[in-house]
DNA sequence: TCTTTTTGTAGTATAAACTCTACACGATTT
DNA sequence: AAATCGTGTAGAGTTTATACTACAAAAAGA
């Protein structure tokens, strides 16, 4: 039987993707977790076939989740979704092994195919993600600055860049404060500026937030 | 018979606010566009009884639509959702005639309330809504944020949005620190703002620095 | 495979910034 | 004329941020 864990911090978007899952699979069990606690612990606890699992959650974020995932329950085929369509987010997901990368623009189109795809052990590409990753290959040496952040550095760089102070980063991530002020000095160094405001300047004219 | 029209570009948001709706009134009619033309059609060509709306649909914004259907159906309750919560929007849907506003954070657990409360003839408004609301009704209509400024603290509006840190400001126009912070505050305080990064944001949006 | 680099994480000590409060002085309102 | 308001200015005390350092685990390179 086929088991969907959502993961979604919005109760609309769990309900709408539930419906449109059981309109496919009407036999399928669906499961619903608001957060990255509840994920993980679901995925201890019960066998699921797949997920599906927002990237913007409250707390961790959705990266962290499937990092996680892929240590307690690796062969389980995650799917990320996103708001953010010319997402950064699609390459450092994929290789954080998740199975695909779903725009919520497109997912309704997309989802069937994409559980179809991993069911058989496959990803799911899409065009647009195939172009980017065909770019990240034969490209590299010409790496926008903010690419050269790790996954941790550029959830703080976009916290920074939104209006976050370091303690309200800290506190949303769980961590110190000064893990936090190590990571914008890391930061600041590999992208070679030397304050927020060029932060929040660079990430407004990049639209990265 | 209660009928009520979802206009969203998401069909996954338009589906689990469909099955939100239903689950509290089984027998109404849920009509759902895709987008500004469609909506526009619905409301002229048939009868709704309320009109829930995504701010942000592709062409031609809910704004927009929210002026247009108060033109032709001016009698209609209209429910505006957004993704953005600390929305700069909301003062300005309501000014434009809406019944309600209401993020996409918490419209679970709002947009019944929302619809009884419509159905009264009222308007919703959250308690955060209410206060920027109480905000905007001791001001100084007009006038843009930054024109509320004094000169002395416009210069330092402009050094801080350009990067500068407070102690460099106190040393370039040889003031002490915390005259600096003084200003900083007030600056914030007159623009409703809360951080360096939404100033930085402020004066590159509408080229000051 | 072994070594080097990167990444994720903090502590300690210090520096910087913020909050709250205050006060003088000219402008505006009553 | 008296009271109030807006502006320019700071100090004291508290909170926050930063620099520097460190270290283990993971990744990358040789």
């Amino acid at each position: 039987m086929l088991k969907i864990l959502i993961a979604d911090d919005h109760a609309i978007v769990r309900k709408g993707l539930k419906q449109i899952l059981l309109e496919e699979y009407p036999s399928a069990v669906i499961g619903e977790v608001a957060d990255t606690e509840g994920l993980l612990a679901e995925v201890i606890s019960n066998s699921w076939n797949i997920v599906v699992c927002d990237m913007n959650m409250p707390g961790r974020s959705g990266l962290d989740a499937l990092n996680q995932i892929k240590q307690v329950a690796p062969d389980i085929p995650v799917l990320i979704m996103s708001m953010y369509p010319e997402d950064q987010y699609a390459l450092r997901v994929l290789k954080a092994g998740a199975s695909g990368y779903l725009e919520k623009e497109t997912i309704h189109d997309d989802i069937i195919k994409a559980i179809q795809t991993v069911q058989l052990g496959k990803k799911f590409i899409t065009p647009s993600i195939a172009e980017k990753l065909a770019d990240a290959f034969h490209d590299n040496s010409g790496k926008l600055p903010h690419e050269l952040l790790s996954d941790r550095e550029f959830d703080v760089f976009k916290l920074i860049a939104s209006g976050k102070s370091v303690s309200e980063i800290a506190g949303k991530l769980s961590l110190s404060t000064t893990t936090v002020s190590t990571y914008r000095a890391r930061i600041l160094e590999k992208m070679g500026i030397r304050s927020n405001a060029e932060l929040t300047r660079y990430a407004l004219e990049r639209k990265l937030i």
